[in-house]
DNA sequence: CCAATGTCAGTTTAACTGATATTC
DNA sequence: CGAATATCAGTTAAACTGACATTG
């Protein structure tokens, strides 16, 4: 396989980084008996509690039907509580459990040492040059046709 | 959802434009009866012709096992074709057929338009830097521990 | 009424692992 | 034999759409 054109778009490089990715956040994760799903809705949790299912979901680039999967996992695992009932309307405002809250910290180390591994090659200015990218580049997507 | 820490790691943005990606990725290629595996494979082959199934699978980043899911598919709908004995080994030299060539030119340009759109934030240097970036990312990610 | 939410149900995509046969 | 390949079979992860009830 040389290098030609067809590897040098963004899109297939992007590809490419997100296969590794996912292998190595997988592995890492499933030591801490986490899917990646999981770890990403505990994370969102961990910085803003009570978020509700709908929140999450947006948070995490899903619909509100998958992340519900996720927590009723979450729930079972002990990580995650919700009230019974909606203190107002049907929103159920999730929080860590203490457990879930020591997974977390577990987990989150983990991950952090492979974001540091991936970005090893780039400096501090260049990561914050690279994040903004990214964002526009995710905006430029989601905006106007 | 306000933007603190947790967004503001490349995981996180890269897992956004991939979703905003898949998303346009999908919609435009489904329009011309492709699924995004598909195309990456007919985007392979028409680089370089004659790779085998376990070539493609590697340029993919997937099993053999899928590609060779992919490359059926694409058998049946008379995109590609394959010898029916292996020239050598077990390997089977994969082509496009006419009406592949057709299909990747149409749905190639509807793609290069999305990737132009996503990278239209950037100038040309600063998509190289990106790209050197994004591989950089990938080896630091596959490479030893 | 309407918009947002939670959730049940079914489906789909796209990958995976395991096993087996073939061929140089 | 050993390494690479193709492929059959089963499984899994993780999303999706559709539908419906609830609530402010």
């Amino acid at each position: 396989m040389t290098q030609d054109d067809a590897t040098r778009t963004v899109g297939y490089q992007l590809k490419r980084v997100q296969a590794a990715l996912r292998a190595v956040m997988d592995a890492a994760l499933r030591a801490h008996g986490l899917t990646t799903p999981q770890y990403v809705c505990l994370e969102l949790l961990g910085r803003q509690p009570q978020l509700s299912n709908a929140e999450l979901a947006r948070g995490a680039f899903v619909t509100r039907q998958s992340m519900n999967v996720v927590l009723r996992n979450l729930e079972e695992a002990g990580l995650v509580t919700r009230p019974a009932t909606a203190p107002s309307g049907r929103a159920l405002p999730t929080r860590l459990t203490e457990a879930g809250e020591r997974v977390l910290e577990a987990a989150r180390a983990d991950v952090l040492a492979i974001e540091r591994r991936m970005t090893s090659g780039l400096g501090r200015a260049e990561t914050e040059v690279l994040l903004r990218q990214l964002d526009g580049m995710a905006e430029a997507l989601s905006g106007p046709e």
